[in-house]
DNA sequence: ATTACTAGTGAACGAGTAT
DNA sequence: TATACTCGTTCACTAGTAA
């Protein structure tokens, strides 16, 4: 899960990361003295001085330290910090019990769908979904607003499926989210391993663009229980 | 905008109750001893009561101290607290230049319909807009799930349109945010003041349910710049 | 078991100042 | 102007312990 550290940053710190990402230290550098940035914490220059450099020192922002004024950025490190809490807040405030994932039925059958079709995977389906799947799985191409989502989704326990091997060749593990479209019950199945797809796919007991009279480029709500 | 305290609560406050509202004490009260929450905490079992003791003073939790077990659970300013903070991220995180609010239109011309067309604010909406709104307002009613992003939408600059007084009867001031349906420009419109609705009016130059050959129960997806 | 008081310690902070 | 060092104070934390 984590390669370096396994202890959480401390509050102090994702604390000023957050108010110099509000300030444009996400995407680009962002100049800012340690007087504004003491003003924005509620500290004086000194300590604001001070974070900086403890925030270079964990890697956490990078600086290029020009003539009149500094210059900070969030290294993937720290954006990543800050999406840790920003997945706990949606924990917090957006789950009731299940998540919405806007997005669009995407071309054929995937590379995934392959996979997923495997006698391995299917049969525990069956037993663990309480539904024999369609030979074939729905690619959604998930709204670049909604990707985040999958982070939340993944950050829950969902329903194992183990790898296994077959005919010398091995399958990972994937893990099974129960879902509804249209109040069709599915599942949402992704790798155990990969992160950062923008495509999920989805099993059904029925043909879903036959049932669902759904084609190519049609808008559809994937309903996932959390 | 505060009405006791102007002070944003400090950090360790905040991260306090974050982990509170994930074990469950954002619907209720949850049962968790001084030990337990000084584990999530990552502090003393002795540090953790004060911080219990700490948020009771500043109104954020409510306790109910069993004989066994003490259980607590966050106020509504707690849970402020909270949103506040998510709503940072949430500006962080989701925000491009847009948000997209999903929604079903509702039916005919509500209240706020009738407000929106006096020619105090239509005057106003035809300078600070480039458009002439039709006169009527689309009704929204915004999906549960997408009832936080209006507090975000919210947070930003928006267009003030003034309020006015007109024939004895004083019309508050609203503020309008460009939008897009389907493409076509638009804005949405709320009230400076009130709060937690969960329904938008839209203004356009043209006849939306017509143009777009919407009507009542169909789902639409409001894009609004921030 | 609990919760929470008191006392002692160390870290975090700001003022002054060097660069 | 900047950034950042040293140093003194404060205050948040933990250990021990009472209730």
């Amino acid at each position: 899960m984590c390669a370096i550290s396994c202890h959480a940053v401390d509050e102090k710190y994702t604390f000023a990361l957050r108010k110099i990402a509000l300030i444009g230290g996400m995407d680009d550098y962002v100049a800012v003295s340690s007087r504004e940035l003491g003003e924005t914490l509620e500290m004086s220059q000194q300590s604001a001085s001070k974070r900086i450099l403890e925030l270079l020192d964990l890697n956490l922002i990078v600086r290029d330290l020009g003539a009149r004024k500094q210059r900070i950025k969030l290294t993937p490190a720290g954006i990543e910090e800050l999406k840790k809490e920003y997945n706990e807040y949606r924990r917090i405030f957006e789950l009731t019990d299940h998540i919405t994932i806007h997005g669009t039925v995407k071309d054929g059958m995937g590379e995934g769908g392959y996979y997923i079709c495997q006698k391995g995977y299917m049969t525990q389906f069956e037993k663990k979904l309480g539904f024999q799947p369609y030979e074939g799985t729905l690619n959604v191409s998930v709204d670049k607003e909604d990707v985040g989502k999958l982070d939340v989704i993944r950050s829950t326990a969902g329903i194992a499926i183990s790898g296994f091997t077959d005919d010398g060749r091995s399958f990972g593990g994937v893990i099974a989210y129960k879902a509804k479209i249209r109040n069709i019950d599915c599942a949402v199945v992704v790798p155990e391993r990969s992160h950062y797809v923008d495509v999920i796919e989805i099993i059904c007991q029925y043909h879903l663009r036959r049932t669902l009279s759904i084609g190519t480029g049609d808008r559809v709500d994937v309903r996932v229980n959390i």
